[in-house]
RNA sequence: GGUCCAUUCGACUAGGGGUUAGGUCGUCACUCUUUCACAGUGAAAACACGGGUUCGAAUCCCGUAUGGACCGCCA
């Protein structure tokens, strides 16, 4: 391969990101930065019908967000442009003339009820539903006679009859398939728009695309694409149809089971490297010898392959996307994760102000956190000003004897300390232990309840030394008082 | 219904003629931590089925079953 790879990213700007256009998006990323191929952005804005405003910002921005990075698209200029379909409508329009005086395509004036009308009556009598290619034996009179008339129009595709179309797929390997077999595609609407066919086969050459990276649901298309590139006398790009991600059920993944949005991920606080690392590893893998699962996106780069793309479909395992995310959560720059936890604690009504104490919170709770939309439940416990104790065991316990004696003694030391670390507070109950007698479960469960009110939760030192000598005092006295 | 594609532990997957079929998540047990979690150790857990080819098949071939994608003037 001695010309330099390209490839591309062509969402049709709908509202959101999907997961499975994102892995898209990724696997064509990683693929161009390890081959030191161009990364283009397209937007397949063919559509009318579908536009939806705002949706080419917020997919420029996830895809900014998720450090993706194009070389050329709609706000990064470049060769090929422009990068809108919508703003190349004379190309195709060309394009389209050319086959119809090559005899490749042809028009068609039926109506879409007409149409409507034609896959009824196929389905019912139990034939395939596609065209019928009638329009194929109109004559030169009549069809200039309707053009005339100013009656709409759609070209179609004029498919080779009898012939076997076979295309190489680096994920999938050969595949042969009957041209009787398929449809008299529109390439041209009525409103004077390609259909994604016609525009992505002449986009992907006139863009110079080398390689065809997209998902596995077009597959059943390609063999109109090679009957397109062949009729332009174009060389067809390499293509790599990649595995669909799924439901649990394996059905395509979809908004009904779950969230599919790229944003609802973001806005639960996964982290954008959790989220390439587990997208990455959905249909794809390092191969032999590889036991690790955690990745950097340059180390993604470094060892991507097409020929380690599985070939059927994944399932979207939110389980292992919460473990990997909780592994970045608990080895992130601390800092950092505190920047991007700022929003959560706001989201739940914290308080933000004092930054150095939510870090000390961060710390002690991190490890717990699968997501950073978890920090509202695992922080409260340090903003609370009482510790409310529920079960009546607790209570009969804080009332125990021994525990008035051990509470007295730590607070008489505490008090004696102006902070407190964690190394100093192990001390400090090695010597009450000395001193009482009183160790073990006697020691630490009255105190973890005087402290949270709950019997479990973070380590007690940690917890101390987040809440302070005076706050921990105050709920130890608060505690002698049950 | 037609066309195309697929099938290794519950999930993601490695391996691809001779392996105790390996790893990761999850599950369970034990250890550590006098809690939960973390960490560590270990366990249960898979080549869809039937025929070939072969000395030998999870691996190659054929069929069956099951699953999926597509079948729009959507992309």
């Amino acid at each position: 391969m001695s010309e330099q790879v390209r490839v591309r990213f062509a969402p049709s700007p709908t509202g959101y990101i999907h997961v499975g256009s994102l892995r898209t998006a990724l696997f064509n990323y990683l693929f161009a930065r390890h081959n030191n191929g161009k990364f283009i952005l397209r937007i397949e804005d063919t559509d009318q019908s579908r536009y939806v405003d705002g949706a080419v910002e917020n997919l420029i921005k996830s895809l900014n967000i998720l450090g993706i990075e194009y070389d050329e698209g709609p706000d990064k200029k470049g060769d090929y442009g422009p990068y809108f379909q919508s703003q190349r409508l004379d190309i195709y329009k060309k394009h389209a003339m050319e086959l119809i005086e090559k005899d490749m395509a042809y028009y068609a004036f039926e109506t879409p009820e007409e149409l409507e009308e034609m896959k009824r009556l196929a389905h019912l009598e139990g034939r395939v539903t596609a065209y019928d290619r009638r329009a194929r034996n109109l004559t030169h009179e009549e069809i200039q006679k309707y053009l005339n008339e100013n009656k709409p129009y759609v070209i179609r595709l004029k498919v080779p009859l009898g012939e076997e179309i076979k295309f190489n797929d680096l994920v999938k390997g050969t595949i042969k398939i009957n041209t009787d077999h398929i449809d008299d595609q529109v390439l041209l609407k009525s409103d004077g728009f390609p259909t994604y066919h016609l525009a992505n086969v002449v986009d992907d050459h006139l863009m110079g695309i080398t390689h065809i990276i997209r998902g596995e649901e077009w597959i059943t298309s390609v063999p109109k694409h090679v009957i397109l590139y062949n009729a332009f006398n174009w060389e067809v790009p390499e293509m790599a149809h990649v595995p669909l991600l799924l439901n649990p059920d394996k059905t395509k993944l979809s908004k009904r089971q779950g969230d599919v949005a790229v944003e609802d991920y973001l806005q639960k606080g996964y982290l954008v490297e959790a989220l390439n690392n587990f997208m990455a590893l959905l249909g794809w893998n390092p191969g032999e010898g590889e036991t690790s699962e955690i990745f950097s996106m340059n180390e993604l780069i470094e060892k991507f392959s097409l020929s380690h793309v599985q070939v059927h479909g994944a399932v979207f395992n939110i389980e292992k996307l919460n473990w990997m995310n909780n592994e970045y959560i608990k080895s992130y720059d601390l800092d950092k994760l505190l920047d991007l936890s700022i929003p959560f604690f706001e989201r739940d009504g914290f308080d933000t102000s004092d930054k150095s104490f939510l870090k000390k919170v961060l710390s002690t709770i991190r490890v717990y956190l699968n997501k950073l939309d978890e920090i509202g439940d695992q922080a409260r416990l340090f903003f609370q000003n009482e510790i409310k104790i529920e079960s009546a065991d607790s209570v009969s316990l804080l009332q125990n004897e021994n525990t008035k004696i051990v509470f007295e003694q730590i607070i008489i030391k505490l008090q004696g300390l102006k902070d407190i670390n964690t190394d100093d507070f192990k001390q400090v109950m090695k010597d009450v232990s000395n001193e009482t007698g009183i160790k073990g479960k006697d020691l630490f469960k009255p105190l973890r309840i005087a402290l949270t009110g709950s019997e479990s939760g973070p380590e007690l030192p940690m917890l101390v030394n987040v809440y302070g000598s005076e706050k921990t005092i105050k709920f130890l006295r608060d505690a002698l008082k049950v």
